[in-house]
DNA sequence: TCATTATGTAATTTATATATTACATAACAT
DNA sequence: ATGTTATGTAATATATAAATTACATAATGA
């Protein structure tokens, strides 16, 4: 389940706390979904590409 | 959570059935996530748009 | 008319995403 | 050194995705 969260969210100079708190998750919830292990649902993962100005497939599809 | 699922599978030629087994859930999660009151979980959302030869933005991304 | 196929839907159960609480550590500034 | 910030992680609780079983109906063909 790897992704492109954690660099997209570091070009935007944002923590996992603020990512989270925008999204309406916790920092637990971030980290995990950073780390790979999550298999998030689409919703969150649609919040998750809106506050990072990315698309789902810029995010979650096909990442090498 | 409206979505593209329906058009993209029956452009295909794919029954509910057929869809379900090749993504490997039951025809019911198909018919509930077609009629957008699922939000389902990434990996099922990625093995849906892969069966189908599509991306997850074909499939979820800002559906109209 | 009757059987079959595709789909809708509902009730209950099971698996797992996510929340909550808590404690740990590394990095950095003061 | 000390305090603060960002992050990792673990245990338990809760919400919900998905499975299972079952019954319904419309469409179609024999």
């Amino acid at each position: 389940m790897k992704n492109n969260v954690r660099i997209s969210r570091i070009n935007l100079s944002m923590t996992q706390e603020q990512l989270a708190k925008k999204v309406g998750v916790t920092r637990q919830t971030i980290g995990l979904i950073e780390k790979g292990e999550y298999n998030p649902s689409l919703q969150l993962c649609m919040s998750i590409a809106k506050v990072l100005n990315k698309t789902l497939d810029d995010l979650f599809w096909e990442v090498k």
